[in-house]
RNA sequence: UGCCUGAUGGUGUAAUGGUAGCACAGGCGACUUUGACUCGCCUAGUCAUGGUUCGAAUCCAUGUCGGGCAGCCA
């Protein structure tokens, strides 16, 4: 549990576009606040998105509004149902338990319905709650294709669009640079019943791609390139994953998404800062096509984007396709299923992506905010358990061979009544290869030859040999155990400066560890945009542990510490109850390795 | 050279004409059966120049620097 959503006291987060909502409620401008989180389904949701997805249920929950998942998918050539999927896997999991009350879906297959309001032709398209109507779905802004087409032929029929037969070269030509007026196309004013009727011949596949477009009526010298008759709808010979072969024009983003907005409900439509100059365009349809209910605005933001990290999407499809990583949720991924995958509670995501705010200023994150809000969250979350990463074998000469002492180790100290469990302490067991330095370097406080250290949850030990084979490699480690420093002891209150981790040789279980390092060398990979360059090739490493074997049946829905390493989780994919594979999520802080 | 947009410690963000605060990072120390956690202390900032004002990060002017825009992508 979080702050954020346990804490009635917590501040909420206060920043531009919250206040501008909070005017709106106060004037009562709309009758609810709904805000969307629109992803094209052409790829997986990251990081970047996870702050967008935060914003938009964050000010859907702060106003008892509704936050719709919609997918916008208007270019069938770019789309995929995979991504769907996985798309509303990684909303759901990041909202989970924090805004999941205000998720708009809508009843499976419906779609914008026709009706009256205030005398005039409308549509609307009701939302659910997909958690109390089981035959739910996300909106697709393909589902409102036929009324936007209908809108399409109001705007033509308004002279207010017009179709255009010149190619997509000619077009770029016409429309000047940003420093030069366009040209008017020659077929800007033809008759608003040839537009019809070729609009319909467009829609009834006359004509091969790009043969022909719609185009908004504006004004092709102005200074915002975005007014300059932008193209409206384009022809397409292509399936769509949604409406299969019923259409062969599809609108464009800035046509369909503003009334997607509209036709949902949506009041607040905030995006990141590169739409900034789509606004005029996005008022412009609304304003023209004499809708009766409360146009909705857009609101632009900064994206976040953190250091050592990539997030594009053409890139990340670059690195699962050319086999840098697994796949899309390989642990080492900024997407939310990579991020889920490396063991990452959603509660972090949402701390991190609230806690970097909303501004207009082109900012970059530094990742160290991400993996402190990682170990907060971790730290309160994850049972402690002993584990050994790289073993170094450690024989106590006192203590028999076959003779099990029990000790009892705590799960979690941060836990105000922690519960414990049993672990045992043999003759032989393993410590970290690290915390043992023959000669060790100042201010060491592990093991050194002669010196003496605690075993965690055990007792203090001092280092009498130090065995090695011929190569001088230390290959064990002849101590003797003073067993009255255990818990309950004489001595237990017999101070030593280092405490270590360790697991009984006989009563542990192997597994295999996968250790994660940032995928990337540099804080910013694309600085000059060859990311790939900087890829670090030492981003996985590959160890087989020694695990105590209350680990063993751990399953990928707890979080574990293993103490004085850092947090591990159970890995979803490729663990199975015979094969245990555990992804490190962080590290611990480590203030001595500094 | 057009339009849009922005500039507060190393980083991110707050202060909405009235004491420049918070978090991360960094440094020092305390505590510690995790060199973790926790706690204390410290370092460090309003792009520039003018103006308005008793008072400016905030308002105005000019300048400087940065980001975005010329897909039949979103």
């Amino acid at each position: 549990m979080t702050a954020e959503n346990t804490d009635p006291n917590a501040p909420a987060p206060s920043d531009f576009v919250r206040d501008i909502v909070a005017q709106h409620v106060a004037e009562k401008r709309y009758p609810k606040i709904v805000t969307r989180f629109p992803p094209e389904p052409n790829g997986y949701l990251h990081i970047g998105h996870a702050k967008a997805i935060c914003i938009n249920f964050g000010i859907a929950r702060e106003n008892s509004g509704q936050c719709n998942l919609r997918m916008d998918d208007t270019n069938p050539a770019k789309e995929e149902v995979e991504y769907i999927d996985a798309i509303v896997t990684d909303v759901k999991w990041l909202i989970e338990g924090w805004a999941d009350p205000y998720l708009g879906f809508k009843a499976k297959g419906s779609t914008p319905a026709a009706q009256e309001f205030n005398g005039l032709a409308d549509y609307h398209i009701a939302a659910v709650s997909p958690t109390e109507i089981a035959h739910a779905e996300p909106f697709f802004a393909s589902h409102y294709f036929d009324q936007l087409y209908n809108y399409a032929v109001m705007l033509i029929t308004k002279g207010q669009a017009y179709v255009c037969d010149l190619s997509p070269k000619e077009t770029d030509e016409y429309r000047g640079s940003p420093d030069r007026p366009g040209r008017d196309s020659p077929f800007r004013n033809r008759s608003i019943a040839e537009n019809l009727d070729l609009f319909a011949r467009m829609k009834a596949g006359e004509f091969p791609d790009a043969a022909r477009s719609l185009r908004a009526k504006i004004d092709m010298a102005a200074p915002n390139m975005w007014l300059r008759d932008p193209l409206l709808y384009r022809i397409r010979h292509t399936a769509h994953h949604q409406t299969g072969d019923a259409w062969c024009i599809y609108p464009l983003y800035d046509y369909a998404h503003c009334l997607s907005d509209y036709i949902e409900g949506v009041t607040h439509s905030l995006c990141s800062l590169e739409f900034t100059d789509h606004r005029p365009l996005y008022d412009w349809v609304l304003e023209n096509l004499n809708l009766p209910r409360p146009l909705p605005h857009q609101y632009e933001f900064s994206k976040l984007i953190p250091t050592y990290t990539i997030v594009s999407k053409r890139k990340l499809i670059q690195l699962v396709n050319e086999k840098i990583v697994t796949g899309w949720d390989d642990p080492r991924m900024p997407t939310l299923s990579g991020t889920r995958r490396r063991g990452v509670p959603a509660s972090a995501v949402r701390r991190f992506a609230i806690g970097a705010g909303v501004t207009k200023f082109k900012s970059v994150t530094e990742i160290a905010v991400f993996e402190h809000a990682i170990r907060e969250e971790l730290n309160g979350l994850a049972l402690r358990r002993l584990a050994v990463l790289k073993p170094t074998r450690l024989v106590l000469t006192n203590i028999p061979a076959g003779e099990v002492i029990e000790c009892t180790a705590t799960d979690n100290p941060q836990d105000e009544n922690p519960t414990t469990r049993p672990i045992h302490l043999t003759r032989e067991v393993f410590i970290e290869s690290d915390d043992f330095a023959e000669v060790p370097p100042p201010k060491y406080f592990r093991l050194k030859p002669g010196g003496e250290v605690r075993l965690k949850y055990a007792c203090i030990i001092k280092c009498d040999e130090v065995i090695k084979d011929s190569a001088g490699v230390v290959t064990e480690l002849r101590c003797t155990a003073d067993l009255t420093t255990r818990a309950g002891g004489v001595n237990v209150e017999r101070k030593v400066k280092g405490t270590i981790h360790w697991v009984s040789a006989t009563h542990c279980i192997d597994a295999e560890v996968r250790l994660y390092d940032r995928l990337f060398t540099v804080p910013e990979p694309d600085a000059d945009g060859e990311f790939l360059k900087n890829v670090n090739p030492h981003s996985l490493e590959v160890v087989t542990a020694k695990l105590e074997p209350s680990l063993k049946g751990a399953t990928s829905t707890q979080y574990f510490q293993f103490e004085r390493l850092g947090y591990f989780v159970v890995d979803s994919k490729d663990a199975d109850p015979s094969k245990p594979i555990f992804n490190r999520t962080i590290s611990l802080r480590d203030t001595w390795a500094k």
